[in-house]
DNA sequence: CCAAAAGTGTTTGGTTTACACCCATGG
DNA sequence: CCATGGGTGTAAACCAAACACTTTTGG
């Protein structure tokens, strides 16, 4: 039995993809192979298909692009206007990932011509896919403001200030390291290690490492991470 | 020029409609006129027609049952299990509505068989609407505890008591009611009338109107507008 | 030995909480 | 005149922000 007389769409599923070398704040982005738009930038996508729910078809793209299961991926908007594809109608469903960029396997996406690009050197995409990396920017700002969220950016041991730098690369703000540090240290969820990272700095910054049990327990809860969350630029 | 090859899908939304009477928050159903699942309760929706955008259709289909625009309306999330519609496979776009009860007219919606249910009272619905309800309640909470959405709940003259007791019905708990005030003002918001309303107590309570200028400038502002939040069921 | 980054403590001001009494009025 | 709900103030605890010096070590 089916619904008669109505119409049916392409639905896709479209990823931004952020990850973090340790220095910036990054997105993967491909270059298309095929026209319409070939070689112009887009993000990565595809149909849905038959048998596939939503989430199965955006952990499938992550996988096929990046070779990483098991990755942080929430679902961030449809969009759904009628000409945002100039070919047909498609409604696509966009998912924002994180991921540790050091995990990231390059060889998998030479067959996507997949590059890293820095969040202020984004170049034109198609569609509307500039618009849904300016939403996914706004709600990784709010949600990493209220909960623990980019942790999932970093390798398993990871500094304090290699953390800092992650926060201020987000909110392009410089917080104050004592502050900083203090504030992460309370929410309990870091464990530090015996050994240091002595790639950026003579003395060398202690690891850590997350404290997992904690971090899924505590997810959701509230926290305060940001100073004067008021000021910036939200959803 | 069309994409070949790829799957066509049915693409549904369907509406959370929350609404306030003064007392309690409630959701508004409708009992399904046609099979499958006639008789049972489900969200007013629709298929997505050619021609229409998503947040239209969501706009759309609000106006049908309610006879209301210009509604606060949110996107929720997209659900795409692939067997969510046991008759045919249908993704469906949530969108959650903020309605002040008293301006629904129950003449139009008396044609959907629609009523309104209080929060703990929610009957079974069609497949997966449940879930969409408990997300749409979760989201709510969230929302609410950081930002000033409530008042869409509102008529446009209500009393402090009556959105403390809002607020009361959506996180389950009692607030006290001197910090309940001098948190709610400090925002700023409100613009205290000269009239009472003299319904529910023989003092009677000054009426207050939203500073609607500054609402709309600090929507996006983090506020703290529930105690105590980190114990509370959160998204 | 010194430049460069890591690490740490205190004071101050503001915010949040807990808490109790008086006010106005319709019946 | 009294029961009912409305309205308000204060003190204590807690949290966030501002701020500067000491430590370590590779070169």
């Amino acid at each position: 039995m089916k619904y008669s007389h109505q119409t049916r769409i392409l639905v896709a599923v479209d990823c931004i993809i952020f990850g973090f070398d340790g220095e910036k704040l990054k997105l993967l982005l491909i270059q298309r192979g095929i026209e319409p738009e070939k070689n112009k930038w887009s993000l990565m996508g595809g149909f849905v298909e038959p048998g596939e729910s939503l989430s199965l078809a955006a952990n499938n793209i992550l996988k096929k692009l990046t070779g990483l299961e098991g990755v942080y991926l929430e679902q961030l908007q449809a969009f759904g206007e009628v000409n945002r594809d100039p070919i047909e109608r498609t409604v696509s469903i966009t998912y924002f990932a994180l991921i540790d960029i050091h995990k990231y396997e390059k060889q998998l996406s030479q067959e996507y011509h997949a590059e890293w690009f820095e969040m202020n050197k984004i170049p034109e995409l198609i569609f509307d896919h500039n618009e849904m990396v300016e939403m996914a920017k706004k709600r990784l700002r709010y949600k990493a403001a209220l909960h623990p969220i980019l942790f999932e950016l970093l390798p398993e041991k990871f500094t304090i200030p290699q953390l800092q730098s992650l926060y201020e690369g987000i909110y392009d703000s410089v917080f104050d390291k004592r502050n900083f540090s203090r504030k992460i240290l309370s929410t309990g969820l870091l464990i530090k290690q015996a050994d240091k990272d002595k790639l950026s700095s003579k003395k060398g910054a202690f690891y850590y490492v997350l404290d997992k049990r904690k971090y899924n327990a505590n997810f959701h809860a509230f926290l305060n991470l940001i100073p004067n969350p008021d000021h910036l630029q939200f959803v």
